[in-house]
DNA sequence: GTCCAGGCCT
DNA sequence: AGGCCTGGAC
C-alpha cells in the first residue's frame, strides 16, 4: 500500500473544518499551533478567535501588556505558553520586521516552538517536507507499524521521525500532516478506536495482533504531592482585597492569587495564628471559611487542596508585594482557573 | 472521585 | 527526567 494515499484519502473525507486551515497567515497558523499544544481543539477554538480578534497582528500582540496576554489566555493552562507566545511575537515583529522564518530550522530557534510546532508551521505555511510528530503520530505509528519503544524515553522520538519521513508525501506534506494528526484524533483515538470502519485494518500490526490497548507504549508515570493553599481573601469596609502576582518558579507564573498560607505537608494549621504572625499590623473582625468542602484542583503533578477564608477587616494598609485592588476590579486580572471558578461563586 | 491526553523548557 | 494546567472520559 501507499500509505499517504490512504491517508489523504481518509483526510479529504473526513478531516475537520478548522478556522486555522483557511489561512495561509503564518501568524494565524502559529497562534493556532500553540494554542493547540496540550489543547483539544474544542476548548482552544475560542481562545484562537479572540487572540485574532484582540491581536490581527503580529505587531499587535508584540504591543501588548504581558498581564493582558495572560489575562486572554486565562483558562487555557500551561501559561509558559502564553508567556512564550508574547516574547516570541515580538521577537518576530521587532527582529524578523514581522516575518515568520520559513523554515524547520529557523523557526525551531524561537522560544515555545519545539520539533513539533517547528514541523507544523514549516509544512503547512510554508510546504516544507517535514514531519510533525504529535502525540498523534505516536498513536498512529505505533499502532499500524507496530512499534513497542517507549515513546516517553527521548530517542524514541527520533525513531519515529524518521518513520514519518519515510511515510510523508512528498508532494503534499502539509496535506499529509494535517491528515495524520486528524486521523489519529478522529479515528485512531487514545480509547475506543474506530477500529471497524478504519481503512488501514488490514495493514494495521496492533489491530492484527490484538494489541490495540497496549499500543503505544508509555511507561512514564508522574508522582503527584500533595499540597495545602489556603488563601486569604482580605475584604475591608470599602471592599478592597489583596492580590499577590506570583513570581517563583513554581505553577501559576505571573498569574495573580489571594495571599497563601501553602504547605507540601499536611498539618493542621490555626488560620487566626498564623494570621495573626503574618499580618500583624491588620485588626480583622473575624476570620469565616469560604467554601463548605477543600476543593481538590489536580494539575499533573500536584493535587492541590484548597480552601479560602475571608478575612473581613477595616482597612487594608499598604504592603509590600500586596496590590490593594477594588473587588470591583478583580475580573481585569489573570487568575488560574481554579481561583477564578472561585471568584464567580462568590455573591459578593 | 481518579486517570489521562497533550509539547516545550530547563 | 521532571515541571508545567485543564477538562473530559470513565
Amino acid at each position: 500500500m501507499i500509505f499517504y494515499n490512504k491517508l489523504i484519502t481518509w483526510y479529504l473525507e473526513n478531516k475537520r473544518t478548522l478556522p486555522w486551515r483557511e489561512t495561509t497567515d503564518p501568524y494565524a497558523i502559529w497562534l493556532s499551533e500553540i494554542i493547540l499544544q496540550q489543547t483539544r481543539v474544542a476548548q482552544g477554538l475560542p481562545y484562537f478567535q479572540a487572540f485574532l480578534t484582540h491581536y490581527p497582528t503580529v505587531f499587535d500582540l508584540a504591543n501588548a501588556e504581558e498581564d493582558d496576554v495572560l489575562k486572554l489566555w486565562q483558562g487555557l493552562g500551561y501559561y509558559s505558553r502564553a508567556r512564550n507566545l508574547h516574547h516570541t511575537a515580538k521577537t518576530v515583529a521587532y527582529e524578523l520586521n514581522g516575518q515568520f522564518p520559513n523554515n524547520y530550522k529557523e523557526l525551531l530557534k524561537l522560544k515555545g516552538i519545539g520539533e513539533y510546532t517547528a514541523a507544523a508551521i514549516a509544512s503547512i505555511a510554508f510546504g516544507e517536507i517535514v514531519p510533525v510528530v504529535d502525540g498523534n503520530v505516536f498513536r498512529v505509528i505505533a499502532r499500524i507499524y507496530g512499534i513497542t519503544s517507549d515513546i516517553s524515553k527521548g530517542p524514541t522520538k527520533k525513531e519515529f521521525q524518521l518513520k514519518a519521513a519515510e511515510l510523508i508525501s512528498q508532494e503534499t506534506p502539509a496535506l499529509f500532516n494535517q491528515a495524520i494528526m486528524d486521523f489519529g484524533a478522529i479515528q485512531c483515538t487514545p480509547k475506543k478506536p474506530l477500529c471497524d470502519t478504519c481503512p488501514f485494518i488490514v495493514n494495521c500490526v496492533a489491530y492484527q495482533t490484538n494489541k490495540i490497548e497496549q499500543l503505544p507504549v508509555k511507561l512514564t508515570k508522574t508522582k503527584v504531592k500533595s499540597r495545602f493553599l489556603n488563601f486569604l481573601v482580605f475584604l475591608d469596609k470599602e471592599k478592597n482585597t489583596y492580590l499577590i502576582k506570583r513570581q517563583e518558579k513554581d505553577i501559576w507564573q505571573k498569574l495573580y492569587q489571594f495571599p497563601v498560607i501553602d504547605h507540601f505537608d499536611k498539618k493542621e494549621i490555626n488560620i487566626q495564628t498564623t494570621v495573626d504572625t503574618i499580618y500583624p499590623e491588620i485588626s480583622y473582625n473575624q476570620i469565616k471559611q469560604l467554601n463548605e468542602e477543600t476543593i481538590i484542583h489536580q494539575l499533573s503533578h500536584q493535587k492541590l487542596h484548597i480552601n479560602f477564608w475571608l478575612v473581613d477587616c477595616l482597612s487594608l494598609p499598604a504592603k509590600k508585594e500586596h496590590e490593594k485592588i477594588h473587588w470591583q476590579q478583580i475580573n481585569t486580572f489573570a487568575f488560574p482557573i481554579v481561583i477564578h471558578n472561585f471568584i464567580n461563586s462568590l455573591a459578593f
